[in-house]
DNA sequence: GGAACTTTCAATTAC
DNA sequence: TGAAAGTTCC
């Protein structure tokens, strides 16, 4: 097995010496190592399946890493037969669930808490603020998100704030966390920060997991901010078994509290740390690799590595400025088709990147008019959906009957003749009493002062989600919740309050909802799946941490793939397009006033290093901005390519317009003549 | 006057 | 996609 790795990849899965710091460049098979080092551990050197702990950032990594690690075990003859049960491989959120599903009454939470979106915590923010600014929310709302990240609890954030934002960000901070835990609910942060905490004040609970995890691998490290590092340096302990793997040149997510100094923190932490470096890109041609290495290099190095690929030449790389961002996208399209046709590639081979998810509107356009097949990545499609998150809500209340918000959505959707006055008066009640929406419905002080019908609606409410609890424990999940979409006529809903073609595709969405749950709650007989067997309360609190439902699919579709740079990390494509270069979108104008110009040049290398074998970068000459044209200029990253190996496309200079259109235009002519044949 | 509807317009990145 | 502005109707 360890035959298939280069040197460098060999050594990184045989060392075990100690903690060891993988720095492995875009492509340099940096997932062929983790999961090779898995499987290593436990045929060579007796790890248990169950005390090895994989970390990932994103679901779509685990579930890949978890697919590649059951390949190589069932190809296994030593490990045939052997099921890698107990195997850990998981985001950091969902490790952090588990663990705090586990101890949650060491920290006054029962076991069956809530998850809350970012919107329900927007809501409960708009409560607590009690004002109707926008902005004010959202500011609040990330003040805390980064205070959590950095392990800053609201005391400390007010002892810290010195200015009268953040003062007041400090008091809200401090009502929001006694609201969250009133309603025994936690936010995606309290997922790594509450485990920390426990720590913190529960050494047995730390000495515990310690002896439970005793090998940690972890990807992506460049992305992890203070409290994810905490809570890896408390797992691993005094002995430092871990392997973190990571590349500088691709963090990207410092908006949301990740450090990349942490890569550096490491060698000062751990001072027997084994430092090995993956240079060989197995991914792109020498032009590509030349290109990013050429951007890369106007970034200070915290490292110093350089990625080389032996994978030949290559084509040139092809720069086009488009006139506006109509032409581009139609150009992109065009380019596309006449590639396919020229080359007998499938859709799948390639892919259009951008800075922002709206560019990818005008784009999903121009490909249905083409009628190409597309998927869009990035974004939070499928579970932000209103009728998933409806589903979601009463899944919340039988998990959790103090979940207000989730009381909130599934007590009033759909129209169940609990209006806004009952409400009303049923949290005036709850917040008098310090209890939540469902105990209150069923207190005489409140039900006093409640009419008849209103108080029969309520409680009938209350009681059904009482019923389903009883049988949520019980019953298949597939059974109970097609019996409860049935008995709350969601479907009739959908009819009556959307266009039939919407409701249709918004039922279709739930029944795949439905059933997707009810296969995982039985669970599967399949290698190292880490939902085996889930009862529906675990099953709620799992999707909550989901942001995709793909991947369910066994295989991809043919179909060209949309997606923002960020999402597009970990990903390669034989072909990309890489759109909206300029000025102001790529650096962004936002990290252009803050001076944050090395983050946007690490986005830009991350969209270059995914394409193999050609690389097309596009930008508009003008651009619609507030109802005006806009004039752009190209961003600063296409200068920093290497010239000998660009060609430019669509006279950038302006030096004769006219003639640089009837250009594109006969090429565009001679690309639909070519499809017609 | 205001509720309910349609149209227009602008747009960081995400677990 | 979602919010703000504009439009219609009671």
């Amino acid at each position: 097995m360890l035959n298939t790795l280069n040197a460098p990849q060999r050594e990184a899965v045989k060392y075990l010496d100690g903690p060891l710091l993988v720095l492995a460049g875009a492509g340099s098979g940096k997932t062929r190592v983790i999961t090779q080092k898995i499987v290593h551990l436990i045929e060579n050197c007796g790890y248990a399946p169950k005390e090895i702990a994989a970390i990932t950032f994103t679901n779509k990594a685990a579930r890949e890493m978890q697919e590649r690690v059951g390949d190589l075990m069932r190809d296994n003859v030593a490990l045939k037969g052997k099921p890698n049960k107990g195997l850990t491989i998981a985001t950091f959120h969902s490790l952090g669930l588990q663990l705090l599903r586990q101890e949650a009454t060491l920290l006054g939470y029962k076991p069956q808490f809530s998850i809350l979106d970012s919107s329900d915590s927007f809501k409960i923010l708009a409560d607590i603020l009690a004002t109707t600014d926008k902005q004010l929310f959202k500011k609040t709302q990330w003040q805390i998100s980064s205070w959590k990240n950095a392990f800053i609890n609201p005391d400390q954030a007010k002892a810290m704030a010195d200015e009268e934002l953040t003062v007041a960000a400090a008091k809200v901070y401090k009502i929001y966390q006694q609201t969250l835990k009133a309603y025994q609910a936690v936010d995606f942060d309290d997922l790594i920060k509450l485990p920390v905490e426990l720590f913190e004040t529960h050494r047995e609970a730390l000495e515990k997991w310690q002896r439970k995890l005793k090998y940690l691998l972890i990807d992506e490290y460049q992305d992890t901010n203070a409290c994810q590092y905490k809570l890896v340096k408390m797992l691993t302990g005094v002995t430092g078994q871990f392997t973190a793997v990571g590349d500088d040149d691709q963090a990207i997510y410092g908006w949301r509290g990740a450090d990349v100094e942490n890569l550096h923190q490491l060698t000062e932490d751990f001072s027997r740390l084994k430092v090995i470096k993956l240079e060989q890109n197995y991914r792109s041609t020498v032009r590509i690799l030349r290109a990013a290495n050429q951007v890369i290099s106007n970034n200070p190095k915290l490292f110093d590595k350089k990625l080389w690929s032996d994978l030949g030449t290559g084509e040139l790389l092809q720069v086009t400025a488009a006139k506006d961002e109509d032409h581009e996208a139609e150009s992109v399209v065009m380019k596309i088709l006449a590639h396919k046709f020229e080359n007998r590639t499938f859709y799948k081979d390639y892919a259009i990147l951008y800075r922002g998810n709206h560019q990818a509107r005008i784009l999903e356009q121009q490909l249905r008019n083409n009628k190409i097949p597309y998927t869009i990545s990035g974004g939070q499609s499928f579970f932000d959906k209103a009728e998933i998150k409806d589903l979601i809500s009463y899944l919340r209340l039988i998990a959790n009957e103090d979940d207000d918000p989730a009381f909130i959505r599934a007590a009033t959707t759909p129209k169940k003749g609990i209006g806004s006055t009952t409400l009303e008066r049923l949290g005036e009640y709850a917040s008098d009493h310090k209890i939540s929406l469902f105990s209150a419905a069923f207190e005489g002080g409140f039900q006093r002062d409640i009419g008849e019908k209103q108080l029969n609606d309520l409680l009938t409410f209350c009681q059904y989600i009482n019923k389903l609890q009883d049988r949520a424990a019980r019953d298949p999940a597939g059974e109970v919740l097609n019996d409860m979409m049935a008995a709350i006529q969601y479907e009739a809903f959908l009819y009556d309050s959307e266009e039939p073609r919407t409701a249709e595709g918004k039922w279709k969405n739930v029944i795949d909802f439905i059933g997707w749950l009810s296969k995982k709650s039985e669970g599967s007989t399949e290698f190292g799946n880490e939902s085996d067997g889930k009862n529906l309360l675990e099953l709620t609190q799992m999707v909550s941490l989901m942001s995709m439902l793909e991947g369910r699919e066994d295989h991809e579709p043919d179909a060209v793939k949309l997606s923002t740079l960020h999402a597009a990390k970990g990903l390669e494509f034989g072909h990309v397009f890489l759109i909206g270069v300029e000025e102001g979108i790529l650096p962004h104008q936002v990290s252009i006033d803050g001076e944050q110009i090395e983050e946007e040049r690490r986005l830009m290398y991350v969209g270059i290093t995914r394409a193999q074998k050609s690389l097309n970068i596009s930008w508009c000459k003008k651009r619609r901005r507030g109802g005006e044209n806009t004039a752009c200029e190209p961003s600063r990253f296409i200068a920093e390519l290497p010239t000998a190996d660009v060609r430019h496309f669509g006279n950038p200079f302006n030096q004769d317009p006219e003639a640089s259109k009837a250009l594109g235009k006969e090429r565009m002519a001679q690309i639909k003549a070519m499809l017609g044949k």
